[in-house]
DNA sequence: CTGTTAGCGCTTTCAC
DNA sequence: GTGAAAGCGCTAACAG
């Protein structure tokens, strides 16, 4: 049976959203109590903040964040860029982030250049404009102008992945020079001394990163670095395809290849199956991050492993801190990678 | 040499941000008049609109927002709600949808729910909140009373993806049972009496669809479903795997396998490798969306292909036509999937 | 074509 | 502990 001194839930004209003035009137308060209450913050009567809170259930009220958001400059609203939203290896990021954000009132929105700086530089407006809190961007090419230049500007605390930029802002990044270095030396121990390097751009700086750590260690074990066998221009898996096909098809081609980045390492496994190469009898062989896959071809491949999800929760946790007011020297987080070892590199041929 | 007559374009009180009244004087004219020109919509003479721009480019002046949506109650976002974003099968969606979206003038925010109903839930809460102009939404669990019930009153548009709910919106799903009707066909051509199948849970459309088809056509063919051979509770990595093992190794194993679904499909490849089995001489197997692993294990595997890129250009045209105030019947639209053929399903053991 | 003005819904003093 | 009131920055009438 229907209590007739309640008022009924079901509104009869529900085609404007309630407001808080609404919600006050039905409390027989004032939209500042309501305010109050719906911010949790100031102290109300306990009776009084039952009364609204019933109103607010009754009325189906919720807030308007676009005011919410005039008054206070905040959007409680975090946004991350990535180059390719398709790539896991960025998309982990959001998963590791997500949590920890979420956990402190945030909400997390993920964007994807999809690798234009066009675009990265439409994002950094629309964040701007919407006055997000705070923004995590990983940037398809930190060597272009604007968009670097925006980034200085953008005036909001800012975590940075795994990128050189010029700015003064929080960096999380990854170990790039461990992995290659270890890679490099076992190649040399098995006796390969035609070592090849797949890997991504230049401009960016995991590709930097790699092939300096590559030089590097082929120094260190002697041998001269021979610019042919290093190829870093794109990270796509069609790139790695033809690139991967050009070594081991020119002359003196390489008896290891490092296939530093995801799609690189897809592309180089298409190239080998198709040239019908055998790993690592004809070829040696390392990926990078993409276990799944490493796993699962025959024969294993030996990769790079990286956690994003913790890149993602400690770029978070950065941000988080900035957000709370920390007033800070821009800081710089290494998160290490591993090797994973499988039995994808052998002795070189002809010398076994 | 400075030009003393124009004003400098760098800001002795950078402090607060320009608003449109910093414009105004300091273009000479009133308030209503920049936002004429910011709009870009009504009609301003040539000389006052360049006066205006040239006021907002030394001021930097941006937009804010919060104001905007304040009085139009629009914010040029949509959002999209997707289960697991480092899954490609829905981040390839965002990837799609992003183009059509942004070349009308609307931002798309990606947010992962981590199949959480209660993060859903959240999504929900914040995208009404925060007056996103419209939605497009990947479900968990369809059968989730809160989110459901939410999702009707959401008052947006909203476009759901291959997911049966009980809700006025426009949907746009995947053909799952042709697919899987071929593979069974072709299996049962070459001579397969046992077909086991490992799909989504039954809670979303994918497994249930998928199923279905399979007992449709297990009976078509003239063969008894076996409800042991039908595993359709999960849809992780480990699952597939698990399922896989149980099958394999239990009493009258399966000569062929579906793996419906990406980390199915990688979680059956896993244990199949780990049992020993060599395909297609011990087990036939298709697997479902994910051609790079399925082409570039040794052999390659048949696999159920989806263009999941179309799927998220075809929802947003669809949002964009609600936006623009199309007035019709919710609408559902199917999309195709393909078999790509690889040499993955063979004769029965004993039967060659 | 341009200026003036009234709020959009909310938070936040400031009184009481 | 609660109410009253100002105003965040903008758009959309409405005048002129």
């Amino acid at each position: 049976m229907a209590d007739r001194t309640k008022p009924s839930p079901v509104n009869v004209f529900p085609a404007r959203r309630p407001t808080i003035r609404d919600v006050a009137a039905r409390a027989s308060v004032s939209i500042g109590t309501v305010s109050r209450v719906a911010g949790g913050s100031a102290r109300v009567a306990e009776a009084t903040r039952a009364r609204v809170l019933a109103a607010m259930a009754e009325t189906g009220y919720q807030p308007n964040a676009a005011a919410r958001t005039m008054r206070t400059s905040r959007t409680r609203t975090i946004g991350f860029l990535i180059p390719d939203m398709a790539n896991p290896v960025f998309s982990r990021v959001a998963i590791g982030a997500e949590p920890v954000l979420s956990a402190a009132g945030y909400m997390l929105f993920a964007v994807s250049s999809n690798r234009s700086p066009a675009r990265e530089l439409a994002f950094l407006e629309a964040a701007q404009q919407r006055q997000m809190d705070g923004l995590i961007v990983t940037l398809a090419d930190e060597t272009h102008g604007p968009v670097v230049e925006r980034l200085g500007r953008i005036g909001v605390p800012l975590v940075i992945l795994d990128r050189d930029v010029p700015v003064a802002a929080d960096v999380v990044y990854s170990d790039h020079a461990r992995p290659i270095e270890t890679l490099v030396k076992q190649m040399v121990a098995q006796g390969h001394r035609r070592i090849a390097l797949i890997t991504a751009s230049e401009k960016i700086r995991p590709g930097r990163a790699r092939a300096e750590a590559f030089r590097k260690a082929l120094a260190e074990a002697g041998l001269a670095a021979e610019e042919r066998l290093i190829r870093s221009r794109a990270q796509t898996a069609e790139y790695g395809a033809a690139e991967a096909h050009d070594l081991l098809t020119g002359p003196k081609p390489p008896t290891a290849l490092i296939a530093g980045g995801n799609e690189i390492f897809q592309g180089a496994l298409r190239a080998i199956r198709l040239l019908g190469l055998s790993v690592p009898r004809d070829l040696s062989l390392a990926g990078a991050d993409d276990r799944v896959l490493a796993e699962l071809v025959d024969p294993p491949i030996t990769v790079i492993d990286r956690d994003m999800a913790e890149v993602g929760a400690t770029a978070a946790r950065m941000l988080l801190e900035r957000l709370d007011g920390l007033d800070a020297p821009p800081r710089r987080v290494l998160l290490g990678s591993s090797v994973v070892l499988h039995g994808s590199i052998g002795r070189p041929k002809g010398k076994r």
